[in-house]
DNA sequence: AAAGCTACCCGCCAAT
DNA sequence: TGATTGGCGGGTAGCT
């Protein structure tokens, strides 16, 4: 993870956080990750850092992360661009955190490729590197060895990515579970996951489709496995795969989901949200809601209330 | 809150 | 031979 003068914290921060908690089934530990920059302190807009890796480390990173800058008209130190180029040059892989885009634009290594950025800067980036395509609408883009993602918190949703092309779902799933990523994007990985191009190809995205649109009724794994034309058996392995999670937690995840937004917006009891969702009764709801969401279902109404009360 | 029971999950293995 | 699938069974999480 690179630093320099200027850099945006969080951007900094989310990949050691994330690389860095990701475990093996074993326990042990796939990523080494060290912060590197051209001086031993580098200082960002609310702290100082002390960083404890040179530029000359990055010749020996599998994977190289480039976080925003605050600053775009802030000019980039030569010695970074050229530890950058020289590391997509033999082939690394290299990621850019919002408006770190800026700093790998100018290495030339973008040329040509569909890229992200923060969306406030997207425009600017198109304007600066006319044959780049920027895409502001997607969370992240990935060529490969070359990937790029949008804002400050899209950095979790590239970590992630990285990781589960890496590790596999399941160990992507746990390191989600670790750093407390939103409700919205773990368990709701229908969002997230289905645009992912690679998952939507398979024959889980048309399922999980289905299942969102059937969510009131009561699936069973059976039922789902026949939907989808396969046996429970694999459709179990394909979660735990693709996914990182079971059929029955996705699907408790997804009727979670479900009661939040009626909580939010419609007046009516804790039961009938429950039936509408697909559980079989309050108490199986508020079970499922302290589980997920860490209150009662009554308290979260409270909290996010926004429809139009009827009397 | 307790208890019985269903169905889910996953390791294992044979079959494809 | 290696990869994938589907059935089996036991241990149990979760529903009634």
């Amino acid at each position: 993870v690179l630093a320099f003068d200027g850099v945006v914290l969080g951007d900094l921060s989310t990949p050691c956080e994330v690389f860095g908690r990701v475990r093996r089934p074993d326990g042990s530990r796939p990523y080494d990750v060290r912060v590197c920059s051209a001086r031993p302190t580098v200082a960002s807009r609310h702290v100082g850092l002390r960083v404890p890796e040179r530029l000359g480390f990055v010749s020996r990173a599998q994977t190289v992360v480039v976080p925003g800058i605050e600053d775009l008209q802030h000019p980039v130190p030569g010695e970074l661009l050229a530890a950058i180029r020289s590391a997509v040059n033999r082939g690394a892989r290299v990621a850019s955190v919002c408006s770190g885009a800026f700093v790998l634009a100018q290495t030339g290594a973008l040329d040509g490729l569909r890229a992200t950025t923060h969306w406030m800067g997207a425009d600017e980036l198109a304007r600066r590197h006319p044959s780049i395509a920027v895409d502001p609408n997607v969370l992240y883009v990935d060529n490969g060895q070359i990937v790029t993602s949008a804002g400050a918190t899209a950095a979790f949703d590239l970590c992630l990515h990285l990781v589960r092309t890496d590790m596999g779902a399941a160990v992507a799933a746990d390191v989600a579970r670790a750093v407390v990523m939103p409700l919205e994007r773990m368990g709701g990985q229908a969002q997230f996951i289905v645009r992912d191009v690679a998952v939507e190809q398979t024959s889980l995205g048309s399922v999980l489709m289905w299942i969102e649109a059937h969510l009131d009724r009561d699936l069973s794994l059976h039922e789902m496995a026949r939907h989808a034309g396969m046996s429970t058996r694999t459709l179990s392995r394909r979660f735990r795969d693709q996914l990182g999670t079971t059929p029955a937690q996705w699907i408790a995840a997804a009727r979670i989901r479900r009661a939040r937004s009626l909580l939010e917006t419609m007046d009516t009891s804790v039961e009938d949200v429950a039936t509408r969702c697909g559980f079989g009764s309050a108490t199986v709801l508020r079970q499922h809601f302290a589980a997920l969401v860490g209150t009662t279902p009554l308290a979260y109404r409270r909290a996010f209330w926004h429809g139009a009360r009827t009397p």
